[in-house]
DNA sequence: ACTGGCTCCTGAGGGC
DNA sequence: TGCCCTCAGGAGCCAG
């Protein structure tokens, strides 16, 4: 579930309390995350203390001066900032035990996320070497959209959810970035003109930007750190409203599928 | 190299 | 009420 915007809300919300504290221990009450939890983390992260809360996609890497543990929240995952003793309730499936008293518990029901541990430089483990630009960043912008799709027949929607193309842009922030840019979700990603390439990446950054600011979407699931829900549901434009009058056309909103994910679009406003 | 399809898992919601 | 079916915010991996 977590897109950009609720990781980095996350990522900024244990930041201040987990940043130079150092792990007291790790419990692991199911390791059966979509891979199992590694014992070096167990092993190795206890006694280190956290110099950073980063974020690359939609992975939150802590680093120690022994390594950095990589977590990921795939579909259903959220962390908590707890006290310790506090009873773990269902899909509670590892804390990150902290010298004073909390813990970092992370809870997933579907137990898509994951949790690893690597002693090098995490930006060079293989899940995150091959990765496109940070949307929000400077790597990413119209151009770069444009010369990667030349050729490619795949659809757009689908190529601005690949990680390879740019990161984070899940699957409600994809479709609602491309009605803000008016293009066609089906529409061919080498058909599409380096002019509205642009538009369409200013509207990404637009809508990740204006989530971010609302703290995420909850739709189901997602809430924050200290358990709030994010509020940019209210301000999705397409994204789960089919059959509704478009926004700006007053047209009614189409859903399809596309790549096997539920895609939503005004048929006139977007080509 | 691309493309599309499958997979992991639990829970919510709708229809009957 | 209960049962069964479909769908869900991810993304790695595979076959063709």
């Amino acid at each position: 579930m977590p897109e950009l915007p609720e990781v980095e809300t996350t990522r900024r919300g244990i930041e201040p309390h987990v940043r130079g504290r150092v792990v007291a221990r790790v419990r692991v009450r199911e390791p059966r995350l979509r891979w199992r939890v590694p014992r070096s983390l167990s092993r190795e992260l206890p006694g280190q203390r956290i110099d950073a809360v980063r974020r690359r996609a939609k992975y939150l890497l802590l680093d120690t001066g022994a390594g950095s543990a990589l977590l990921h929240l795939g579909m259903s995952g959220s962390l908590r900032l707890v006290r310790e003793a506090m009873p773990a309730g269902p899909h509670d499936h590892v804390d990150i035990v902290l010298d004073n008293g909390w813990s970092l518990r992370l809870n997933d029901p579907r137990r898509f996320g994951s949790l690893l541990w690597t002693r090098g430089d995490p930006l060079e483990h293989p899940l995150l070497a091959g990765l496109g630009p940070e949307p929000l960043g400077a790597g990413f912008d119209g151009a770069g959209l444009h010369a990667r799709a030349r050729g490619r027949r795949v659809a757009i929607k689908p190529f601005l959810m690949d990680s390879r193309t740019v990161v984070g842009v899940g699957n409600i922030y994809a479709s609602e970035a491309l009605f803000r840019a008016g293009i066609h979700p089906a529409r061919a990603a080498g058909r599409i003109s380096l002019a509205r390439m642009e538009r369409l990446a200013a509207a990404a950054r637009e809508v990740l930007e204006d989530a971010l600011r609302a703290g995420g979407t909850t739709l189901r699931d997602y809430s924050d750190v200290e358990g709030a829900p994010g509020y940019f549901a209210q301000d999705l434009r397409v994204y789960g409203r089919e059959g509704l009058p478009c926004l700006r056309c007053g047209a009614p909103l189409r859903a399809i599928v596309l790549g096997q994910r539920s895609t939503y679009y005004c048929a006139r406003c977007q080509r």
